[in-house]
DNA sequence: TGTACATCAGTGAACGCGCGTTCACTGATGTAC
DNA sequence: TGTACATCAGTGAACGCGCGTTCACTGATGTAC
């Protein structure tokens, strides 16, 4: 019976993943949107109609390779944050954003796919969701993780004029109102449950927004013939971001 | 003569700029990778190779509307921008990010054309990096008329433990070495040549990069179901990121 | 162990569609004398 | 003011291409007795 699998389920799943991995393969030459059934099926030595047996449409195939990307991400940033003595906080935030940046240097068109524009005519059914939300469960962790042991500041504004900071003047704007309830929700799930504060969790994801900001800036080419090291650029950027956080670098 | 030019010129600019618009409309409700020019003469009731009079191909039509949208976006980031006090620098940076979310959740698609994934197999010609810098202008203009008013905090690291911050510790992280030629440039170019350090210059292109990360993850659907009042939060990150370049709000 | 039948993978042709671009052409609009 | 010629806008047909999807089909692989 070999665990309940039959020679043609095992042959059928191995062709699947072959089939994925040649879409993948022309994802990364051509683009989501270029992204063809029959190119797929050429690629394989196969009819195209062939394709059908396997998945069943073009968006289904897109499918895949979106949860294929998130999942591929979301294991690279586990991987890298993994590496990290647990409680070095600003170092497991810097792992974890440069692996984004390294997997998305890596993979340009998996990362346009899931955080470029939207594919035109396609619309992400809700399986994808929980793929989606394995590279922010790290970030939440590492700020939950901080919080409770106490390694989040509470950054203070920089002062206003003279060049040198007041210090002790509060801290920074708080969250609006209006983000409780978000707050609330993000606490239990992201955040894995560890009482962060509304206004830590805002500022943790306008960073996490920021980061990808950069990636994106830096894949789609607008840091072209402005920044030249974009690598230290970019742990700068990150160290600074943490900091909006209230990680200590 | 009519200032020089025949109704001949005249009839044939009002053509190519309708064929813009109709090229704009369709990029609005297809996206771009979708825009067609045999669609594009469908709505002008042309026959397809008539556009051809106006534009070399598809890509010089491509062109156009990239130009056309940095135009746009910059003309609305300067309009918003001009209407604030010279000496309320953070509510300059406010209005600023504040017009490129609004200009950006009023044309989708115009947005996601400069600021998403690359239109596959068009590469982008060198005279859309004018227009592209404009937006990026008002904002050196911001960071540098601060500067010179001595409107620039240098900005305190977020204390390590305990809750409380530590105050006057210290600047945040400073700019990577191979960053200043890319800050020597940028220093005259952009930041109006006010002598703005390199650490803040550095802080400022983060920054700038963050608000476009954010617009862009409200934008391609990343919020969904995280983050409801979108507007208040976007609010609140500008004013966190505006903090980080030493804007004290 | 062998046979009869059901399941399934892959084929090949077809449908109907859209695309960018070229090219020889017809009229209309402009220009020069 | 009128005529001859050049310029130019728009036409219509065509080329050659690719696409997603359907459908009746042929063999091969599996299953039940």
């Amino acid at each position: 019976v070999n665990a309940g699998r039959t020679a043609r389920e095992r042959v059928r799943a191995e062709l699947t993943r072959e089939i994925t991995e040649a879409a993948r393969r022309q994802l990364a030459t051509a683009g989501a949107a270029a992204l063809s059934l029959r190119a797929v099926a050429r690629e394989m030595g196969m009819v195209s109609s062939a394709i059908y047996r396997y998945f069943a449409s073009r968006d289904d195939l897109l499918t895949t390779l979106i949860i294929e990307s998130y999942n591929a991400l979301g294991a690279a940033v586990e991987d890298a944050e993994a590496g990290v003595a647990r409680d070095a906080f600003p170092a497991r935030w810097a792992a974890a954003c440069g692996a984004i940046r390294e997997w998305a240097l890596r993979h340009p068109h998996e990362y346009a796919l899931i955080y470029g524009s939207p594919v035109p005519g396609y619309r992400a059914p809700e399986r994808t969701v929980g793929p989606a939300a394995r590279s922010a469960a790290v970030f939440g962790k590492i700020v939950a993780d901080a919080y409770r042991a106490g390694a989040v500041g509470v950054p203070s504004r920089p002062g206003s004029g003279g060049g040198s900071s007041a210090p002790g003047s509060g801290g920074w704007p708080s969250a609006p109102g209006s983000f409780a309830a978000d707050a609330a929700r993000l606490r239990e799930s992201v955040f894995a449950g560890a009482g962060v504060p509304d206004d830590v969790i805002a500022r943790a994801l306008a960073a996490w927004a920021g980061v990808f900001g950069m990636v994106s800036f830096e894949l789609f080419g607008q840091f072209e013939n402005v920044i030249t090291d974009r690598g230290a650029f970019f742990g700068h950027a990150v160290a600074c971001l943490g900091a909006v956080i209230g990680l200590d670098a």
